[in-house]
DNA sequence: ACATTTGCCTGACTATAGTCAGAGAATGGA
DNA sequence: TCCATTCTCTGACTATAGTCAGGCAAATGT
């Protein structure tokens, strides 16, 4: 698996990042490029891009004004804060940025254009798992305060949406109160996920003593749906749930939420008897822990088995073995002939 | 389709380069760390560093010094040429290299770690797919002459395996010769297949005025084999062949080469009687060009018609998309929450 | 044997990317 | 009102990556 990975590292991103980078730095700088894209049509706070791109706050100054020396944006105070400084696209800005997009679009063609039909299905539907996939692993999961700004800001989307989806509206003053001590160690915790930062999902845990402990605030924003983000978090919270000795996790849930149901079901949770007045809930779940297993899927953060072999495969450029990429076909036996020296 | 291959672009080059570099260039530059990988155990000669690496001459022997100055490799001349140098890892070096190595596997660990079971399985096949279907389109066809060194090394190697595979042997002076000139214009032409400029497949072309031409030499390097290059190559020999009015296509091959059979009949050659009196050919295929078609795969080369939404997305860092990965999802409608400022 | 080519090296440059320590203005909170 | 903080900018550096023009020695072809 990891031979795989690597292989793929070395391959792909070599050949098309360079491929990447050779269109879009024709005729101006890396950094001012990824910089004059990020600003984008309508303008862009200037700290905004500064945590976006992780740019020094200096050289991100310098690069700016070598854009606003070519002409193509201008940069001003924010209205709201005069600290912050906004900077938006000129025409001539624009139209660069068009420019920019058109290469990237050249970039794409180079890739598909020596394939033929089918390949180029396979090779688009391969691309988008892959990219789902990868998007899904670069999400972190976080024990976070709930009254953290992150924390806030999922918790008001998770309002939303019951508001939203329940036939009847959501009012939290109605339901059973799961506040921030509760939710906090320890008596609870809570759980944030993030992408590049910022808050995609939650999860919390109430402890009750060695008694069952309840899972709630269970969130998953829409943008990530479908990338195991609520089956890893729900994993999550049951792993430390059992380090503090639970051995029965509960929940409860309302019919309209049918993913959320779904994923209860798949990881083996139970339905069972109401075991609260919670005005909202139609359906009760619970879950024993520490079973002989063979149900729940593998934990997220569990170190992967997989051991390297000792004489494994390329780091870096790693044109050895790219080259002909035995990898990427079974064998490697005898095609010493391709490899002859071409300038014999 | 376009749009997929940007937006992987974007992910994924994005998230594994950024990973990929990070870990590597630790304790040391990015381009000593390659350059540290790629001499590999048994040292390498320096021209072929230079080939490999597309390194400037000069810039390449300063990164060789560095390298020299921490003890990590030795330089000297190699043994058959006095002009070239060879370069080999120090035993501190293989150390060196070893970390590297297992930073990588760091690196592709680092992937996989958050994911569940059944997706890791899924991240690895489609990686697999998108590495096979990229070095297959890194593959460059290209019209060579037959003397070459590229194309004599194809036809040294296309003899080697006839030798190998044909029950009798193979003898090339008691086949049909087919000398340079019959494969150079005006009578002929070769072409030649290259994976990062060291060749990997050929197919040849035999005209005949306006008659009959012949299709010749086609070979596929064991290495790159299932990656399409002989559909890709019968498909180029084709368009080259049409394009000089030729009607119908000719060829003739050994019982023993079942997949280039099976290569022809997918491409639309129906098997006729012997045309010539080959002796190392058990079947003869025949193909009438410019057909109402269907059964063709489309030519390589042709101009994608794919057009471009103008509205599209993500050159470079392309964070705003990128970060909740809209593309990945469907819908992208009514997640402002999860956007909402996590400042506030 | 001699001219040409090939392969590597050196010196002299340039550009890009990035770091770090302040300075100075605007803001927010006590 | 004042103090601490936030935000951007400037100056002063450094490292990496690369380019280009020769120079010298070994090999090659005639």
């Amino acid at each position: 698996m990891v031979g795989q990975v690597r292989s793929f590292n070395r391959t792909v991103t070599q050949r098309i990042g360079a491929l990447h980078d050779r269109f879009l730095s024709r005729d101006r700088p890396l950094g001012q490029a990824r910089l004059l894209w990020e600003i984008g049509p309508g303008g862009t706070d200037i700290r905004l891009l500064r945590s976006r791109l992780d740019l020094d706050s200096g050289y991100l100054s310098r690069l700016l004004r070598a854009l606003e020396r070519d002409g193509l944006i201008a940069v001003g105070p924010s209205a709201a804060d005069g600290r912050v400084g906004t900077a938006r696209l000129t025409s001539r800005g624009q139209a660069e940025r068009e420019t920019l997009d058109r290469l990237s679009d050249d970039a794409a063609q180079e890739i598909l254009r020596p394939l033929g039909a089918g390949q180029r299905t396979r090779l688009i539907t391969a691309m988008a798992e892959v990219e789902r996939l990868v998007v899904a692993s670069a999400v972190e999961v976080a024990v976070r305060d709930p009254r953290h700004p992150d924390a806030r800001s999922c918790l008001r989307a998770y309002f939303g949406e019951l508001a939203g989806r329940f036939e009847s509206g959501f009012d939290p003053a109605r339901s059973i109160p799961a506040e921030d001590d509760h939710l906090t160690m320890p008596a609870g915790l809570f759980l944030v996920a993030s992408l590049h930062s910022e808050p995609v999902g939650c999860g919390a845990l109430k402890l009750h003593g060695d008694g069952p402990a309840e899972i709630k605030r269970m969130w998953v924003a829409p943008a990530v749906r479908g990338l195991g983000l609520g089956r890893r978090l729900l994993a999550e919270l049951e792993a430390r749930a059992a380090a503090r000795q639970v051995r029965v996790l509960r929940l409860e849930t309302n019919h309209a939420l049918t993913e959320a149901i779904g994923l209860y079901r798949a990881c083996g949770y139970r339905e069972v008897g109401a075991f609260n007045d919670e005005p909202y809930a139609h359906h009760w779940f619970e879950k024993h822990l520490g079973r002989p297993a063979g149900e729940t899927a593998p934990k997220a953060g569990e170190t992967v088995p997989a051991g390297r072999k000792p004489g494994s495969f390329g780091v870096v450029a790693g044109v050895q073995e790219h080259r002909l990429a035995p990898d990427v076909q079974g064998g490697q036996g005898a095609h010493a002939d391709a490899r002859s020296a071409p300038s014999a």
